[in-house]
DNA sequence: AGTCGCTTTGACCAATTGGTAAAAACCACG
DNA sequence: CGTGGTTTTTACCAATTGGTCAAAGCGACT
């Protein structure tokens, strides 16, 4: 039994239903949250009996914290990406482009992320006092430094990062709500997001006049 | 009893509970969404048995149902104050403005909000697709309008709302993640984001050179 | 074919959940 | 100070919830 940690080599059938309960739970925990999911309601969308799913998770809250895991490093990957040695406003706008993919291609994710933190983060805080909060640091040290260097137009490059953050997810997080104004398209409005939100963030970040840094 | 539709006249007592019974489930109901919350922690938080809350709301569904009418009327509020005869810059930023205000003095209001679209807005999808996007369409309209006359860099106006939506409102949603990452603040970072986001729309929505419409 | 370990099931539990019924307590008003 | 309506409590309920357990089923390998 796989219930207390891996057992050596995990089975084809094991590595396959693991992936059937989490890809299952992260539907029902995006959706409605950890209390307000169900064991049942995962078992359920998983094809699976519930104490079958639970011959494969602890409980109901290790499916929970193993996909929070999981979604974490996938999810500061777009902005571990930034590079300090890269031109600055490409930069900031390639990785906003790559945080709208990530709102794209994983929206439930994004929702399960998103409630987490409407729920006050009580099973994550540590990673975001941690890891998160560190990478932030990290990142918003580049920025200004970019900002100092006449690069980059002056602005708190925390708030940069937040509504980078906010204007993305949103397109994940409000699916609901920006279909129910636009209507529903192919691409979710991807393209004319991206489209806008680069316009906003080339100009809000464009550097009044002379540059100081760049090759002439 | 008050159960069956509102009686004449609404005791004193009928409407101290009651407001005490609607801010507790805006507690409950914004942090865990509406399955995620039980009338015990609402009767709980109200100081009354579960019961006597029963005594004043249907179910809980009554209660949620409630709130969120309550809301979306304080909610479009800001949007509709939106001047068709206005200077357009000065227009988008004190509209801006006083969403973010609304996200620093009704967080939430604002987590309630979220939670039901995370859901997928079940029971407020009418309200979406009828009042909210009514009211959208009508002001993305003022707004192309101001574009067109050169007034207001071009841009598309809904993603537009939809950016002033994301960032006033990250900071009422996510503000778990904000204070993790900035620390506590006394005014939990709004005059920083305010003035981050009212120059990244003024750059960003500036027109490009000659004003075609206003005085000189 | 047999067997050993992995997988699945059915029956079950205690706690929690949304909600009810009726009696008891309270309160304003004549 | 009593009385009629309002408010609150006590005692319940059936359904759901997260989780257990032992028995049965299955599958690969000898």
């Amino acid at each position: 039994m796989p219930r207390a940690a891996a057992t050596k080599t995990p089975t084809r059938i094991q590595r396959q239903k693991t992936r059937a309960i989490l890809d299952a739970a992260l539907d029902v925990f995006s959706q409605h949250g950890f209390r307000g999911a169900t064991l049942d309601q995962i078992a359920d969308a998983a094809g699976l009996s519930k104490p079958n799913l639970l011959y494969y998770f602890e409980s109901k809250e290790a499916i929970h914290r193993t996909l929070l895991n999981r979604l974490l490093d996938t999810w500061l990957d777009p902005l571990r990406q930034l590079d300090p040695d890269g031109e600055p406003l490409r930069e900031i706008r390639a990785y906003m482009l790559r945080k709208l993919e990530m709102s794209r291609d994983y929206p439930r994710e994004s929702r399960l992320f998103a409630n987490e933190m409407l729920q006050g983060a009580p099973r994550i805080s540590d990673e975001i006092n941690g890891q998160l909060k560190a990478l932030v640091d990290e990142k918003a040290k580049v920025i200004r430094g970019w900002m100092q260097a006449g690069r980059l137009a002056v602005a708190d490059p925390y708030h940069l990062i937040f509504s980078i953050w906010a204007t993305t997810q949103h397109y994940a997080d409000f699916e609901v709500q920006v279909r129910g104004i636009l209507g529903a398209a192919e691409d979710g409005h991807f393209h004319d997001a991206a489209q806008f939100l680069t316009q906003l963030y080339t100009s809000g970040l464009t550097p009044p006049e002379g540059r100081t840094g760049g090759p002439s």
